[in-house]
DNA sequence: GGATTGACGTGTC
DNA sequence: AGACACGCCAATC
């Protein structure tokens, strides 16, 4: 199996639904890695070479802010995306970050 | 196989 | 409240 822990992620990362946003520490804590979030980010570096789509937009870090916008084709898509969803993105940051966070602990 | 890196997290100043 | 520093862990060079 070379599921290593980016394809771990990527399938995280497409179980999050719609309208909805996780961390990468929540991602990482959920695949028990605990303090590895920075794999997880590392990880979505890979996301665009995935044969899967991986809404990688739908992941931030732990502050609600959109750290890898600047990692998209056009920075700006993954607020595109993001407020697309119905998710409220000012300042580069996810408001109501709190309401659309997703745990993905809470469904596995 | 050692050293470097990195889309993070938490604590401290 | 904003800025800075250190720590984690796995993949890549």
């Amino acid at each position: 199996m070379e599921q290593s822990f980016y394809d771990q992620v990527f399938e995280v990362v497409r179980l999050i639904p719609k309208g909805r946003v996780t961390s990468y520490g929540a991602i990482a804590r959920s695949l028990g890695s605990g303090g590895s979030a920075r794999m997880v980010g590392y990880a979505m570096s890979n996301a665009g070479l995935a044969l899967d789509p991986v809404p990688a937009h739908r992941v931030v870090n732990s502050t609600g802010l959109l750290t890898g916008k600047f990692h998209f084709s056009p920075p700006e898509l993954m607020e595109e995306l993001l407020q697309a969803e119905g998710i409220v993105v000012s300042d580069n940051k996810i408001k109501n970050f709190k309401s659309v966070f997703w745990d993905p602990m809470l469904e596995l």
